[in-house]
DNA sequence: ATGAATGATACCATTGAGGTATCATTCGTC
DNA sequence: GACGAATGATACCTCAATGGTATCATTCAT
């Protein structure tokens, strides 16, 4: 079980190596020399981005990517559920009828404090404060 | 993202239901028609549990399972580990040379953090303690 | 005009999860 | 002993998500 899945971590991986250069327009080509980061993979992450609004983006030569928000406004919690839904870890697994089951909401109950814990935790952490740790 | 799959949420609510007919045998007959937890499923869970030693089974007419751990001592962080693997949100998606990088490892040591405090609080969740729930 | 970049989108391959099926074996019951 | 109900072992199937690629249109600096 990870956390994060891949796009997340290119995606944090691509936003710290921005933030260095702000506001310094990056192409996805700059960030396959120079993070490894695989150019198809990225163009399809950041498009994501400029939608949500990280980025704003431009067009022909000499385009690329300039980093919209900064940094410490950018939190992980957010660039998760972008790209792998909302943090929840305790979605029902079962049929929905009998999960009124008194027996078994408080496994629901454990999960969902586990969440709450993380979440919190999660909400603290952002492309700024990863530069300094 | 799901904490537990389904073969643990099942298993999970097997064994609460197991641990109230404790000692009596349970066949995945009985799991089918009292929890609706579908039969040939089920078998193949079961004989999970049991050579982790949870559950000792009978062939035969009138077989089935008879579990064996005390509800105490089934806890279900091992039971996720049993099914899912061991819990750790932070495996590194990257290629394995470039993850020395500086600027990336506070991202793993966050994650880190998140999954102690999960597991700290996941050890002390057993199946006893579901069921005072 | 050309080349390098993004916008949009479709496509592909692999993997894992969830679930089923089969055959052998065991054992209680008649 | 025959039968039925159960597990043991294992193979198989299906579907969706993830990771990744490809294509064509458009934009823009040179």
């Amino acid at each position: 079980m990870n956390l994060l899945n891949r796009t997340t971590d290119y995606a944090v991986r691509a936003l710290i190596y921005m933030a260095g250069k702000a506001p310094a327009r990056v192409s996805t080509s700059d960030l396959d020399r120079e993070l490894h980061l695989p150019r198809p993979f990225m163009r399809k992450t950041f498009q994501i981005l400029q939608k949500a609004g990280y980025l704003t983006s431009l067009k022909g030569k000499n385009g690329g990517f300039i980093l919209q928000a900064s940094a410490d406004k950018i939190r992980l919690v957010d660039l998760i559920a972008l790209f792998q839904g909302p943090v929840s870890m305790g979605d029902c697994l079962f049929k929905k009828k009998l999960c009124e089951c008194v027996r078994t909401c408080p496994l629901r109950r454990e999960i969902k404090q586990i969440e709450t814990m993380a979440l919190s935790h999660l909400r603290g952490v952002t492309i700024a404060s990863l530069m300094k740790g």
